[in-house]
RNA sequence: GGGACUAUAGCUCAGCCGGCUAGAGCGCACGCCUGAUAAGCGUGAGGUCGGUGGUUCGAGUCCACCUAGUCCCA
């Protein structure tokens, strides 16, 4: 007789390997078609809002990781507080203008952006970026994150760059805006300023050269036959030079070198020595820094001065000590040209080419330039030392050109005016990791003004008009209200299609002469941080477009450079219209790195396409591998690591796998058994599940998802599947169906089910609604595991005298398992239940295991356990280190019960099942009939 | 060059206020099972706690310096 057939093996339709790739897209579309986003909505509607804003991605380009890793953190904390008592609404964004995309529609188009028209360009871009929009959007979707992917924030939208219209007003209205002469960073590749953002810096090969400035009136102090020594690596700054700077602590040597009398840092005189190949250098007199202050000397080719000033950014790491200063091209010089009134030199215009006032240089590139104007130097016998130099130097992002310092006519947010409400705000937000808060506390403190001008056209206008007549510009409430209310209804193309009289509100007259009726408009648009860094107010703060958000947010999430990024913009924008900040808290992660912990680039071909694992392995293992690292430090990929996601994947979903399996008749309604009815089992078993939410809900709590993986993960392995479920099985196999026994075994096994899908939805967000499908449930099933709530700990269940018993238990349990293994392998025994243990007790052992005397062959699942005294052990039997216990491990007696396969001594004695145990005869005979 | 952060077994992580022979899971090796089966169970081998100095009776844990990596900046 097939006694199989009388055994309650698992059953169920859910499938052990995922085949997530197919899979996926099928639960996606059941979650697009029930508008599962509104119904989460609907579900939380009137509980405690929980804002997290999201930090809109540049829609440019296909997805790649880390975008992956910022999203799906996002989702699982979204997730999360949907399922724990909040409203959690959650609106996707996106930063749609720029340069970068501006550059993408001019390849595109092959064309040179000049010879098209504005309003037209601006539609290619705008085409470009939404079409990226929609691709990131379905990206993002397939990754299993929930969002309001109907109506994202889009920094493109009318309304939005009316928003940020009315910021950029407040904060002109504050006084807050100014335009300015300033050197900025200048890309003469793209012709534009850049911001400090946009600059990175890399190697680059520069001329290195020394450069003598002769004396020309030494205010007693220096001879007239003396002459100063610069250091530059930028020959072509040389024609913008109007003053040299030395340090006023510093001191300086006269001295003579190969027959020169030159002046430099005394310190730096050897370096100099090597540069001039010679030993010889006699000292002729020593200066103290500040004695040179306003020494004349004569600019080596230009007919003009160049004064020796004081100033405390001169360093002895290079150079002479002595430092070139021209204020049209460098910061440094700038502020320290402002202190001794020096004109701001710049002769170089959007190309980078010199203009007519850089004299015979007009019309060269700078580059070119450098060798002109060093075949120049050597002319005038000016030139002491050349040489090529490889060193840091910044480059625009996109083009990665090198850039320049150029002095330009450029729009400034004046950081100076709000700079203190910013740093008071900071303190007020909670920011994880909290370094992050000195970190961008030292960046506001020491940040310069904001150009917030770029001279493009893919982005929003800055809204200003000039006057004709006065040539004053004009920006009044008045003006702003007007674009604004245009902007809101055409969006800023109307700024690029329309002409500046058929802009200004009408009937406007010059504010500044009081007779102007003729206008003409700013032709630079707002740097692409303004917008995002509105977002706040574009956002969150938008009853008509978005009731169910409220400002400021309770969270942004970032990368760690967004420091300096959107966090910084958002806060400048947030404290100088409202005066305090966007954000209750700020968290930020790190960043992508192989195993190695080197970044991920293409030359090192260490890339993870998160495209490519979806399509190979599926969503749900990197939303997995997101979960299961520390993401505040940086966050290693590789293949191998996420072939071992896919290892612990499959695991928790075998895991599920087998709990499904084992609840085919169980109804959670009618069949449950209440905690008092369980076996002690049972009840380890649910107080080491209670355990587990407790640490899981904590987790999420603290936004520590690596700890939420480590412990379901732990949680499957070692509880469940090592031991609660191998022991159980006898149980759920071969127990009468509806025996109380099984039933409740099978109410801590749905009890675990019901907890583990709850509290991996946040992390495993396809796999969770596929067992959810699966599961039995009480009352109706919901369309969906996320219109669940997260479990909640039974403090019942957290009995500490039954945790602290049965971990004794468990090292107990260990040195059986040792001696099993070693009856193993010396062929004394395979299957555990081919074994009889003797167990050798006293003491505190003795004492735990007599009064479960009974369960002890299904606790260690093997066929027969003797409890006898440890003194009376035989030297076979192995006798543990730290517990008083010694086992003997040998063959069970009797034969094997065909049904249950354990040895029985009274196998054989039933006449009617003559292969049976007796306990295994009696359940056929009473509930299956044969 | 400056600032910040990171550095514990092959991988992902624990190691609280310094204190027993440094832990877990995975992976790996070996074995068992074949009623979770492209599954399950067991045992085992893996670590100079990045390096060097220092403080201390005692340091993975505190301090200094160095190295490597990452982010930001010059």
């Amino acid at each position: 007789m097939d006694y199989s057939k009388t055994l309650n093996l698992p059953q169920t339709e859910f499938p052990m390997r995922g085949n997530l790739p197919q899979r996926e897209p099928e639960i996606l579309k059941q979650w697009q078609e029930m508008d599962l986003y509104n119904k989460v909505q609907e579900k939380n509607q009137g509980k405690t809002k929980y804002i997290l804003h999201d930090g809109p991605p540049y829609a440019n380009g296909h997805i790649h990781l880390g975008h992956t890793l910022n999203k799906v953190l996002k989702d699982m904390i979204v997730k999360y507080r949907s399922m724990s008592g909040y409203d959690s609404p959650y609106i996707p964004g996106w930063d749609t203008h720029g340069l970068p995309i501006e550059q993408q529609a001019i390849k595109q188009l092959g064309i040179n952006r000049h010879q098209i028209d504005p309003v037209e360009f601006r539609k290619k871009c705008k085409d470009y970026a939404l079409e990226f929009v929609n691709i990131q959007s379905e990206e993002f979707q397939r990754l299993g994150v929930r969002g309001d992917w109907a109506r994202p924030y889009i920094t493109l939208l009318p309304q939005y760059e009316a928003t940020q219209i009315r910021v950029f007003g407040e904060m002109a209205k504050k006084g807050y805006i100014y335009k300015g002469l300033k050197p900025v960073y200048w890309c003469a590749s793209c012709e534009t300023a850049l911001a400090e953002a946009e600059v990175e810096y890399a190697d680059k090969t520069s001329p290195s050269i020394y450069v003598k400035f002769a004396v020309k009136d030494g205010k007693g102090v220096l001879p007239e036959d003396a002459a100063l020594v610069i250091w530059t690596t930028t020959p072509w700054t040389l024609p913008a030079n109007v003053a040299i700077s030395v340090h006023p602590e510093f001191e300086y040597v006269l001295a003579l070198v190969k027959g020169q009398k030159v002046v430099v840092a005394k310190e730096l005189l050897a370096a100099f020595k090597k540069v001039m190949e010679t030993e010889e250098a006699e000292i002729l007199a020593t200066y103290k820094g500040e004695q040179l202050d306003r020494v004349v000397c004569h600019h080596p080719f230009v007919e003009r001065d160049s004064l020796i000033i004081l100033g405390d950014h001169v360093t002895l790491e290079a150079g002479t000590g002595a430092v070139h200063t021209a204020p049209g091209h460098g910061e440094d010089d700038f502020i320290v040209g402002k202190k001794y009134n020096l004109p701001v030199l710049a002769p170089i215009d959007n190309k980078g080419k010199f203009t007519a006032e850089g004299g015979k240089f007009a019309g060269q590139f700078i580059l070119d330039a450098n060798k002109t104007i060093i075949d120049e130097l050597k002319e005038r016998e000016a030139l002491m030392g050349h040489a090529q130099i490889k060193h840091q130097y910044p480059h625009c992002w996109r083009c990665k050109q090198p850039i320049i310092f150029r002095a330009t006519e450029q729009w400034f947010a004046s950081v100076e005016g709000f700079r203190q409400d910013a740093l008071n705000a900071i303190r007020n937000v909670k920011w994880v990791p909290e370094w992050g808060q000195n970190r961008i506390y030292n960046m506001v403190e020491g940040r310069g003004d904001w150009c917030v001008s770029r001279q493009r056209t893919w982005g929003v206008p800055i809204p200003i008009f000039y006057c004709n007549d006065c040539g004053k510009e004009i920006i009044t409430e008045e003006t702003i209200a007007h674009i604004q209310k245009l902007f809101k209804e055409y969006g800023s193309d109307i700024w690029f299609a329309k002409d500046a009289n058929e802009l200004v509100p009408p009937g406007l007259t010059c504010p500044c002469c009081g007779k102007g009726k003729d206008f003409r408009k700013e032709t630079d648009i707002m740097d692409v941080w303004f917008d995002s860094g509105s977002s706040h107010l574009a956002v969150l703060d938008q009853p008509e477009l978005w009731p169910e958000l409220q400002w400021p947010a309770d969270l942004y999430l970032e990368g760690s450079d967004q420091h300096r990024g959107w966090f910084n913009s958002s806060l400048s924008t947030s404290v100088a219209v409202t005066g305090k900040p966007p954000y209750k808290a700020v968290l930020t992660h790190g960043f992508l790195v192989d195993e190695k912990g080197r970044k991920m680039s293409k030359s090192l071909g260490n890339v993870v396409d998160p495209l490519k694992v979806i399509n190979q392995m599926g969503a749900d293992i990197l939303r997995l591998w997101v979960s299961s690292a520390d993401y505040r430090s940086d966050l290693s990929v590789s293949p191998n690591i996420i072939k071992q996601m896919t290892e612990s994947y499959r695991k928790i979903r075998n895991t599920a796998r087998f709990l499904l399996g084992n609840l085919y008749d169980f109804d959670p309604a009618k069949d449950k058994v209440t905690y008092e009815k369980l076996p002690e089992l049972d009840r380890v078993a649910l107080l080491e599940l209670h355990k587990l939410i407790k640490r899981v809900l904590s987790a999420y709590e603290n936004y520590e998802f690596h700890v939420v993986y480590h412990a379901v993960h732990n949680y499957c392995v070692v509880d469940l599947s090592a031991f609660y479920l191998d022991i159980i099985k006898d149980r759920l196999y071969t127990a009468p169906p509806a025996s109380l026994e099984r039933r409740a075994a099978q109410t801590v096994l749905y009890e675990a089910l019901d907890a583990l899908v709850r509290l991996l939805t946040p992390v495993l967000a396809f796999t969770t609604e596929e067992i959810y499908k699966h599961m039995p449930v009480v009352g109706e099933r919901l369309a969906s595991v996320q219109l669940l709530d997260m479990p909640e700990v039974n403090e019942e269940y957290l009995d500490v005298e039954l945790e602290k018993k049965w971990d004794k238990f468990q090292e107990i349990r260990k040195e059986v398992l040792k001696s099993l293994e070693l009856a193993r392998q010396n062929k004394v025994i395979g299957n555990a239940l081919e074994a009889k243990v003797d167990l050798y007790v006293a003491g505190e052992v003795a004492d735990l295991l007599q009064p479960m005397a009974d369960e002890l062959t299904t606790l260690f699942i093997v066929s027969t356990v003797n409890l006898q005294q440890l003194k009376a052990a035989p030297a076979e039997a192995v006798r543990a280190e730290e517990l008083e216990l010694a086992v003997l491990v040998t063959p069970a007696e009797g034969d094997k019960c065909e049904r249950c396969w354990m040895y029985h001594e009274a196998v054989g004695q039933d006449t009617e099942h003559t292969t049976l145990c007796p306990r295994c005869a009696g359940v056929v005979k009473e509930h299956h009939s044969y």
